[in-house]
DNA sequence: CTCCCCATGTAACACGTTACATGATTTG
DNA sequence: CAAATCATGTAACGTGTTACATGGGGAG
């Protein structure tokens, strides 16, 4: 459902093409809300069957022909519904957790270079996270200064939950580091 | 790949069947990796096919007869390989975010209802987290001192995540409070 | 002029969820 | 004794991913 929900999103901001949705996707939600173009595609033609969106097909000039896709008005109740609905549960999946909890029998050096590839990854992502924070150029589309709050907290919740994850995977590496004195 | 993994993990501390399977994650992983019973059989299926596991039907005395599954060699291996591997990125799914996206318009305490909700939800999983940590069971049935190390962080994870959650929620609905003396 | 990337989209497959089926056993 | 739950599993459906197709425009 949420799927559908963010797509109406876009849309409500303006008429735009499939294609052009994914591109929205990647640059702003994408870290929180991952899709592929076939998943739009396919929900786009789900909304239009559902009579949430209307499209109109558009000759592009040089580029293919396109076809655009706008919000009707019950697109738009929907997506007010949505937005004042309870959240769903997030749902996460954690390979390395699940990776932790079958590995006591695997040797602590090879245990403890995934975790450090892991706490890199981290790294990096968080650097993502901060570059964005310091990009004018995106919350410069913000249309309210309300808007723009509500984009930084999103980023900012990304930042927050890298350090967290550092946090937790330096006191794991510690507790799990074979005690030389130890008995 | 990682329910595979899992699967093998599972069966490797002992031969078993898809029913009890279910059960093993929902009693320790599901958290962080829930499954569903089709998801086990079929990956079970995929398992034998490919000559990791192997089965025997076993009569069921009063209960139905069952499969019971067992690792064989190759399978011991591959779960070998998966653990010293790097692992594969998290994949999250933030409902909440993606709703902050597109509620510039909504109205304050609205979106304030929804971010309470998700605290309470929050603030529950948090205690379902706090009871596991404080379960003399779960940590009893660990073959080492290590794996109870291993568990005990997986759950401190969970702790951790909770509250970053709950710290980022507080800041967020602080910047989001409507200002009463504003300009 | 070849190769890669943009902009558009479809098709096939893999993974995840919901619903159903069955007979024993416990619980209200 | 009816209703829920256990223990076992299958079938149908929905969502997410990977791979492909097409033609123009820019870069080496």
């Amino acid at each position: 459902m949420s799927l559908r929900a963010a797509i109406l999103g876009f849309l409500r901001l303006d008429p735009t093409s499939g294609y052009m949705l994914r591109k929205r996707f990647e640059g702003s939600v994408g870290s929180f809300w991952s899709v592929t173009q076939s998943q739009i595609y396919r929900e786009l033609h789900a909304l239009e069957e559902d009579g949430l969106v209307a499209s109109e097909r558009e000759p592009g000039d040089g580029k293919p022909d396109r076809r655009v896709y706008a919000l009707t008005a019950r697109g738009r109740d929907e997506l007010d519904t949505w937005l004042r609905a309870p959240v769903e549960p997030v749902h996460l999946r954690h390979p390395l957790l699940l990776k932790l909890v079958f590995a006591a029998e695997l040797e602590p050096a090879a245990l403890d270079e995934v975790l450090a590839g892991y706490r890199a990854s981290i790294v990096a992502t968080r650097a993502d996270y901060v570059a964005r924070l310091t990009m004018k150029e995106i919350f410069s589309l913000a249309r309210s200064k309300r808007e723009a709050t509500l984009w930084r907290l999103s980023i900012e919740h990304g930042l927050a939950w890298c350090d967290a994850e550092l946090a937790w995977l330096d006191r794991a590496r510690r507790a799990l580091r074979p005690k030389r004195g130890g008995r």
